[in-house]
DNA sequence: TATAAAACATGACATTTATCATATTTCATT
DNA sequence: AATGAAATATGATAAATGTCATGTTTTATA
């Protein structure tokens, strides 16, 4: 693990894209001198199911997975979170242990803001504290969603829903294909089903010429296609 | 649809369950001043997937479920809500319609505050919004558990830890029957199965002496062996 | 570049779950 | 109490998905 010294917070460009965006200077230059920073490579575990974390962490390049470990001994993938989105708020909220773990698909850098130093912030700035609230309502939309979609729907419409997702939320490298590259594992980790399934519906969609691979990157062809799939 | 004035919000005994426990005597009298009352028979609608809410409702009596229609036609259901808890909140605080339908199970008593007034305690008071940040922090956790339950377990499973969620939140009746009754269709709804699925695992539990039923009444007999379903 | 490990791919088959048909029971209403 | 509608129950069968085996390709690393 490397931690080191990096940019001041007050002039970071990443804050705009998530709460910290709503601190006043005076706020983002006490946190930016207390907080860490890390970089992560990618494979590596960020933090773990079950421990308990001293803050949060701010993207400030990279993606990673946050999973959670099934009874059953399978990982399901929860959400992907991006460069500019915070990690661990919800756990900082309820005062529990994290209940997810988070992993790195790429190399990351991660800043790492103290607990106390939020925890003040959401005593006294009522802007951030209902920017989190804002943010966390609209997960809690999207679990909704996601749970309609394990429920009622087949493996196929999963798979195609999630390279949709995967698609309008990150977009394509300039070949076309999607930026975030996910193994066959993570993309069943995703739907809830096992990896072979997930590798026959994408050699599915490939004869149905809805997408094209090159290696283990994927890139969509018919996107209207997808969307509509049965 | 029945509109009466009931008791006063600041003398409610329903509201040390939910975040109105955190407002001053002061926004309770205010508050209190602009409610209304509305009673809800037993099958009858709250709100609508896709309705703008002008206000939230807190649940003085009874049970309603939240269900959410997948593009498939069929009902999800998400949670049941009980006398105590708010109802709304989340659609107000992200500023969009409702994600989600609310039907009562039984016959109903809800209080509604309108949004003006609530959001005026969102801005002034940093404990109420605090609060509600926390409710619904430990909502997403509840729902990546129910994500990972849906991508992972089979219906049994499903259907063995639904009835343990329903006994350990819920309670039972003096005969030992789970005391939220809800129908064969409701409990497919909720694990995201058919409803013959469903009925023919609960013949199964019956046979295996977990569940004992009564009419449409069901009486968990070993709680043990329901945990240990695989 | 050689080599082993990991990831990807596909076939064969088992298991789970959905669907459709059809009884049976329960419940509300007359 | 009679009656029809809704809910519950069960069988037969089809469809979806999981599991195991095995082969191929890709990737990392010596």
């Amino acid at each position: 693990m490397l931690w080191e010294t990096m940019g001041k917070c007050e002039q970071c460009i990443i804050k705009q894209f998530n709460s910290l965006k709503t601190l006043t200077n005076e706020e983002l230059v006490r946190i930016s001198s207390c907080k860490t920073s890390r970089v992560v490579k990618k494979g590596e575990t960020i933090f773990e199911e079950g421990e308990t974390l001293k803050g949060i962490y701010c993207v400030r390049d990279g993606i990673c997975k946050l999973t959670k470990l099934s009874s059953n001994g399978k990982d399901q993938i929860i959400k992907l979170v991006v460069k500019g989105e915070l990690l661990g708020q919800r756990s900082l909220i309820s005062d529990e242990s994290v209940n997810l773990s988070a992993i790195a698909l790429n190399d990351m850098e991660l800043c790492f803001i103290p607990k106390s130093e939020i925890m003040n912030d959401l005593q006294k700035n009522t802007n951030f504290t209902f920017d989190i609230l804002r943010e966390m309502a609209i997960d809690l939309k999207e679990a909704d969603d996601i749970i309609v979609n394990m429920a009622q729907k087949s493996v196929r419409q999963r798979l195609a829903e999630t390279l949709i997702y995967i698609n309008d939320s990150f977009g394509t490298k300039s070949d076309g294909t999607l930026s975030v590259l996910l193994s066959r594992e993570d993309f069943a980790n995703i739907i809830g089903t096992a990896t072979e399934s997930t590798i026959r519906v994408i050699s599915q969609f490939k004869k149905e010429k809805l997408i094209a691979t090159i290696g283990k990157q994927i890139k969509i062809i018919d996107i209207e296609g997808l969307r509509r799939v049965e």
